[in-house]
RNA sequence: GCCCUCAUCGUCUAGAGGCCCAGGACUCCGCCCUUUCAAGGCGGCAGCACGGGUUCGAAUCCCGUUGGGGGCACCA
C-alpha cells in the first residue's frame, strides 16, 4: 500500500481517491500504509507544499505509517533526498549491460518519432544507439553530447495480475527502450518508483490507470535489480476521476483542489465518502458511511473498473447529510471558523457571540448542504447592527408601501409583548396579521421576514426574532417601515 | 497509426446464469407537510451500447462491432 502524489501543486481529486483507496486498503488489511513524495522533476519541493499535502491529508482524516513528518525505517521519503541512491543503481545498470548510454538528442529523437509516426510505425524510441561502437561514442562525446542512460528493454513479453482489472499482458515490441537519467544526470520517476518500490518493501500499489502501460518498464526493473518475482508489488490500476464532459477531472472542466471543497464548507467526512463511492461501493444499497466503516468493507473486488464522473450535486447532498449528522455542539464548532473569516464573530470567539451562534445554529444546521450557506443564513443575527443590510431585490419585492400596514402591525404587537419567546413572538405576529389583517401566513410574514433578516429566504422567523431580541428586532422593523416609506 | 483498457437510468452504482419485464442514490417533475427555504413523506420520468453465439434460461459467460478512456516523453 503507498500513495505517492507528485508535487504538481495542491492535491487534486484524483490524488485523494487514490490515497483514500490505498488508506482503506491498508486498513482493511492490517498493512503499512506509506505516503511518499515523487519530486524527481524538482530539485527539492518546498517545505510549504509538504506541509499542505499533510495539513489535507490529515484534514481528510488519513493517516500513515510512514512518510513525511512521521518517519519509518525506510525513508527518507522525498525521492528528491534519494538522488544517490537512484545513481548508484543507474551506475550498476550501465556497468551490467541492463542499461546503456544514448547519445540522441531530443531534436533528434523528435524527428525520428515524427517519420515514425507519419509511416504508421510506433513513434516509442528506435534503439539508435543500443550497439554503438566504441567510435562512434568516442565521437559523439567529442562533439560535446552529453548521454542519457536508457534502459535496455529485454525481449519477451510481462504479463502480471492486477489487482483490480486481472491478467493484463504486454508484449515488450511494444515497450520502448526508456529513460532512466536525464542528460544533466537527474533520475526519472522510471527509475526512481521502482528503486523505491524495493527499497522501503512496498506489497501492493494503488495508482490511476495512467500507469498501466508503464508497469512492464517497472517489472523489468526490478529484474534487473536482481529481485525475485514473488516480491514485486501487486499493481491495481484505478481508473480515473472524469469531468462531466467525461475527460479527465481537471482545472479545466470542474474543480480539482481539495483545497477548494475545504474552504467552501464541505466536511471532510462527505468528501471522503462522496470520493469513495466514485469507483466503489460496500453493496446492498448503502452509501453513507465513515471512513472507519469504509476501511472496514473495503476490498479491492468491489473497485470497479470503469471511469466514474465527477458530480457536484451529489457531493452535496452527501455533504447535506453529513452535516445533519453532525452533533449540534460539533457543528457550532465547523462554522465557527467560517464565521470568523466572514468576520461576524471576533477570534477567538466571545461568550457573547458563542452564544448566539449556539442560538442559531440549530436553525441552521438542516438547511445547509454547505456550512457557508449556514453561515449566510446566520448573518443577520450576528452582524454588527450599523452593518446590517437588506437585499435589494428583497427590499423591492417585500418592503413596498402596500406592506407599510404588515410591518406597522408586526411592529405594534411585538412592542406591546411581555414575554420575548418564539411561542410568544408567533401568536403576537398570527394575531396580528393573519387575524387581525385577514393575510395568509404565507403574505402576511413575508414582509417581516425581509425587515428582520434582510433576506427572503431565512432560518425560520419567530425563531429568529426571539434570538435577535427585543430591541434589535424592534429597530429592524422600524428600518423596514421607513423603507417602505420610500425613505 | 499501434498497444492496453473499459462498457447497467442524464450521473454514481447494486447485480457475480434463473430471486431482475433490473434495485438504491443524486438530478429533474408532481403532490403532501409548511411562516420562507430546507428537511421529511408519497409518487413519477429514465437504463442492461449493438450483433452474433453458449444455455432449457443471459444484464450476468464467449466472440465481434461500435463507442469511451489511457499509453507510445530527457513528465509522472
Amino acid at each position: 500500500m503507498r500513495f505517492a502524489p507528485s508535487p504538481s501543486g495542491d492535491l487534486h481529486v484524483g490524488n485523494i481517491r487514490t490515497a483514500l483507496y490505498d488508506w482503506a486498503y491498508a486498513r482493511h488489511t492490517g498493512g503499512t500504509f506509506v505516503f511518499r513524495i515523487e519530486d524527481t522533476d524538482r530539485i527539492r519541493v518546498t517545505d510549504e507544499y509538504i506541509a499542505a499535502a499533510v495539513d489535507t491529508l490529515r484534514w481528510l482524516g488519513l493517516d500513515w505509517d510512514e512518510g513525511p513528518e512521521k518517519g519509518g525505517e525506510h525513508g527518507p521519503y522525498l525521492q528528491s533526498q534519494r538522488m544517490d541512491i537512484y545513481a548508484g543503481w543507474a551506475r550498476r545498470f550501465l556497468d551490467d549491460g541492463h542499461a546503456y548510454s544514448c547519445y540522441c538528442t531530443p531534436e533528434e529523437l523528435e524527428s525520428r518519432r515524427e517519420q515514425a509516426r507519419s509511416e504508421g510505425r510506433a513513434p516509442g524510441y528506435d534503439g539508435h544507439c543500443r550497439a554503438l561502437s566504441p567510435e562512434q561514442v568516442a565521437a559523439y562525446v567529442a562533439e560535446g553530447r552529453r548521454p542519457v542512460v536508457r534502459f535496455r528493454m529485454p525481449e519477451g513479453s510481462t504479463t502480471f495480475a492486477d489487482s483490480i482489472r486481472g491478467e493484463v499482458t504486454f508484449d515488450h515490441a511494444f515497450v520502448p527502450d526508456f529513460v532512466l537519467v536525464r542528460a544533466d544526470g537527474y533520475p526519472l520517476y522510471t527509475l526512481a518508483v521502482a528503486v523505491d518500490d524495493i527499497l522501503m518493501k512496498i506489497t501492493d500499489v494503488l495508482r490511476g490507470e495512467d500507469l498501466l502501460s508503464s508497469t512492464p518498464r517497472q517489472i523489468a526493473v526490478y529484474r534487473a535489480m536482481g529481485v525475485a518475482d514473488e516480491d514485486f508489488p501487486r499493481f491495481g490500476h484505478l481508473p480515473f476521476v472524469m469531468g462531466t464532459d467525461n475527460v479527465k477531472l481537471s482545472k479545466r472542466n470542474g474543480e480539482v483542489s481539495v483545497a477548494w471543497y475545504r474552504h467552501h464548507g464541505f466536511l471532510p467526512e462527505a468528501v471522503c465518502n462522496y470520493l469513495a463511492l466514485l469507483g466503489w461501493s460496500p453493496g446492498e444499497d448503502r452509501e453513507l458511511f465513515s471512513l472507519e466503516e469504509m476501511a472496514e468493507a473495503f476490498t479491492l473486488e468491489r473497485v470497479n473498473r470503469n471511469p466514474a464522473r465527477f458530480d457536484m450535486k451529489k457531493l452535496e447532498a452527501i455533504n447535506g447529510d453529513k452535516i445533519r449528522a453532525l452533533p449540534a455542539a460539533d457543528f457550532v464548532e465547523r462554522i465557527l471558523p467560517f464565521l470568523a473569516t466572514a468576520g461576524l464573530v471576533s477570534n477567538p470567539v466571545t461568550a457573547e457571540e458563542r452564544g448566539l451562534v449556539e442560538g442559531g445554529a440549530p436553525l441552521v444546521q438542516e438547511r445547509s448542504s454547505r456550512l457557508t450557506e449556514a453561515v449566510e443564513m446566520l448573518g443577520f443575527l450576528l452582524v454588527d447592527e450599523e452593518h446590517f443590510t437588506v437585499e435589494e431585490e428583497a427590499a423591492a419585492r417585500a418592503l413596498t408601501p402596500e406592506q407599510r400596514p404588515v410591518l406597522a402591525a408586526a411592529r405594534e404587537a411585538l412592542a406591546g409583548l411581555g414575554e420575548w419567546t418564539t411561542s410568544a413572538v408567533e401568536a403576537a405576529l398570527r394575531a396580528a396579521l393573519v387575524e387581525g389583517l385577514g393575510l395568509k401566513p404565507k403574505h402576511a410574514f413575508s414582509p417581516v421576514r425581509v425587515a428582520i433578516t434582510g433576506r427572503r429566504v431565512s432560518p425560520p422567523l419567530f425563531e429568529s426574532i426571539e434570538l435577535l431580541g427585543r430591541e434589535r428586532s424592534l429597530s429592524r422593523l422600524d428600518d423596514g417601515l421607513a423603507v417602505a416609506s420610500g425613505g
